[in-house]
DNA sequence: TAGTGGTCTAGACCACTAA
DNA sequence: TAGTGGTCTAGACCACTAG
């Protein structure tokens, strides 16, 4: 996996935005100027920069530039950002670390022979914001090419960001699936909600830069305080 | 608003797909085959599938071609098609057509100023599939720039459609908000359920190719029968 | 008017896939 | 090995924004 140009600007330009060199509604430095910086063509730059608007982290306004996008305060699990880098004030807590299991059966999503025949690896996530528990998580990931992975703990309490820099693993790619449902008794213990409470329920398949390689997560959420929503 | 050649390349594509003439699954002509064919630079090729790829008609594969994606039978709100142009055996039904209003009070989205005093076109729409009904859909437009809106039946039973092709807009956009609610009476009336089953309620709003213009949508999704989704 | 992003060209070489 | 998409260059002109 060789870094290219406009994958390596694209990083160094996301990072400005992370860490608050570069500000929200700020604009960032002109195509040319980023050509002439880093000594590569204007294209190269486009391409960046084209990225970094898909991802949402910059809004393009033809004769002004590249303006840094307003945060999005929501819980944006349905772009590809994931929760812990997204939300602040929140917190994760294990109800079931990661270990090797069988895949559910049935299970939503058709697998390969050779996924199902590898096992998964699951886990189960409360997550909380300001104490409150808000989500919960089923995670399944298949137990292929992910050497000691239930032996190390997370990098950050994220998964996306342990999958990246331990496993060079990125997110390319969300599918879901999205429902009203009532809530199961599971949902009701940790999210101390009421029987009669409405949930909801969403379904990800994650596609990552390993082609073979998908994650699923089921995702039960309290939307009574906080929505769920996209900047994309 | 000058047809560029890589958004006219996009649109022919986009056809070919959506008429069938390319089927799912079914490889397109090589870059530099459009290329050739169109009288084009093979990067306005590339600018063009880069389009159809965001919008989830293809998958382009190296060292493969790109490839016309599966048709995602889910309701897909989630993305910028729309829903007339996504599920067969659809319909769609005015519980109020189109006509001019004031904005609600308060209104869940900041207004301009210049907006506020225009005031809005409002409808409120009920669609479904094999005859059930299963979305309520209220929606707001600025009464900018629309002559005749009202006065004139919709293209195809789609609004997009309509805004495309007779005032030259286009979707660019979405911003989502998402909640699993306990039903309204309206919803309630409309889509035949009972008032203890929980209900989808989606918050839309559609950027456009003009600044100014935003289109606002709320939705009541019955979830019971069929899931929201997108195919991103 | 100067500077920005948007579109477009005509090349080049590389990485991957399949026969 | 031939053909595909992926990356990249060095130019050009246009459309839009702001001073």
């Amino acid at each position: 996996m060789k870094p290219t140009h406009h994958s390596r600007l694209q990083q160094i330009l996301k990072n400005d935005i992370l860490s608050g060199k570069q500000k929200e509604g700020s604009v960032l430095p002109s195509e040319n100027e980023l050509a002439a910086k880093h000594n590569i063509a204007r294209a190269t730059v486009r391409h960046a920069l084209a990225s970094l608007e898909k991802e949402g982290y910059i809004e393009k306004r033809q004769g002004k530039g590249s303006i840094v996008k307003a945060y999005n305060k929501k819980i944006s699990i349905l772009n590809i950002k994931g929760f812990s880098s997204v939300v602040s004030n929140a917190s994760n807590q294990f109800i079931l670390k990661p270990h090797y299991a069988a895949w559910p059966k049935p299970f939503a999503y058709n697998l390969s022979k050779e996924m199902e025949d590898a096992g998964c690896i699951f886990m189960k996530r409360l997550r909380s914001i300001n104490g409150e528990p808000i989500l919960l998580e089923l995670t399944y990931l298949p137990n292929i090419g992910l050497p000691d992975f239930c032996f190390n703990p997370f990098i950050n309490d994220s998964l996306f960001e342990t999958l990246s820099k331990r496993y060079l693993i990125e997110i390319k790619d969300v599918e879901q699936d999205i429902r009203a449902i009532k809530p199961c008794d599971e949902a009701i213990k940790y999210l101390k909600i009421k029987k009669s409470d409405p949930l909801l329920c969403l379904n990800l398949k994650y596609a990552t830069n390993r082609l073979e390689l998908n994650i699923y997560s089921t995702l039960y959420c309290d939307t009574q305080k906080y929505s769920v929503g996209n900047s994309d």
